[in-house]
DNA sequence: ACCTGGTTACAGAATAGTGCGTAATTTACA
DNA sequence: TGTAAATTACGCACTATTCTGTAACCAGGT
């Protein structure tokens, strides 16, 4: 994926999103302020320096925001700004759509152009 | 992105929209029943082989619908299945939140608790 | 020395692009 | 009349690019 300057608001939509990461971060993300260490649980499939650099990215995309706390052990919070939360029931939308279309996808049923003569007729 | 079994519903999902072509093709396919050559004017930038590629992914996953005619020219058509009418909504949410966003997103207006915060006093 | 969050260096895997070949029919031209 | 070229939707081999993981290392504070 090349940096082209696209206008297109979904191009730049999936430019962000696209990949395993980051649905599931704003996932976990989105009943509040997690640490880097929660996140690596949640998810312990991530690796370390790939849970960085997406947060990063998403951080950098105005989605989250990171907090480092001076002093102890270290600390760093990440949690959602305003634009993130608001993504999160689209994401969710995604999630129900899988769901709910399942048996349709799986099941072959014709295009829905076909639906709509079916309906028409 | 390993074959990795998961049942989360928002996982699946990503792994077949994510990239730069799977919710263009949506986005393209939305209006009407299209040919692949016709795919490949409306996003020149698309090599002949993803493109085959990813229509095949979409196939697969039951969101488009491939009818290959016989006989030369040859000719072959997609459309969009009942769930992938469905997904488009979805994808064009997404792009509309990325406009509605953009100040924000790039003008570092602080998380979203912050702003719960600043409502509730 | 140890913890947490993060970075760097390198390796291997996945993904994307280029160019060539193919099919049967039509058109283009000498 | 012969033949050369274009058309359409790919498949295949090869290369280029990008992504991902492993492991090591660094920072500041107890």
């Amino acid at each position: 994926m090349k940096d082209v300057v696209s206008r297109c608001p979904i191009e730049e939509t999936m430019r962000v999103l696209s990949g395993r990461w980051p649905t599931l971060l704003l996932y976990y993300l989105k009943d509040g302020t997690k640490r880097f260490s929660d996140l690596r649980r949640d998810n312990p499939t991530v690796s370390h320096r790939i849970l960085a650099l997406e947060l990063r990215k998403l951080e950098e995309a105005g989605i989250v925001r990171r907090t480092a706390h001076a002093g102890y052990p270290l600390r760093v919070d990440y949690d959602l700004t305003a634009p993130g939360l608001k993504l999160v029931p689209l994401i969710d939308a995604l999630g129900d759509w899988w769901e709910v279309t399942e048996d349709d996808r799986a099941g072959r049923v014709g295009s829905a152009a076909e639906a709509r003569l079916v309906k028409a007729a």
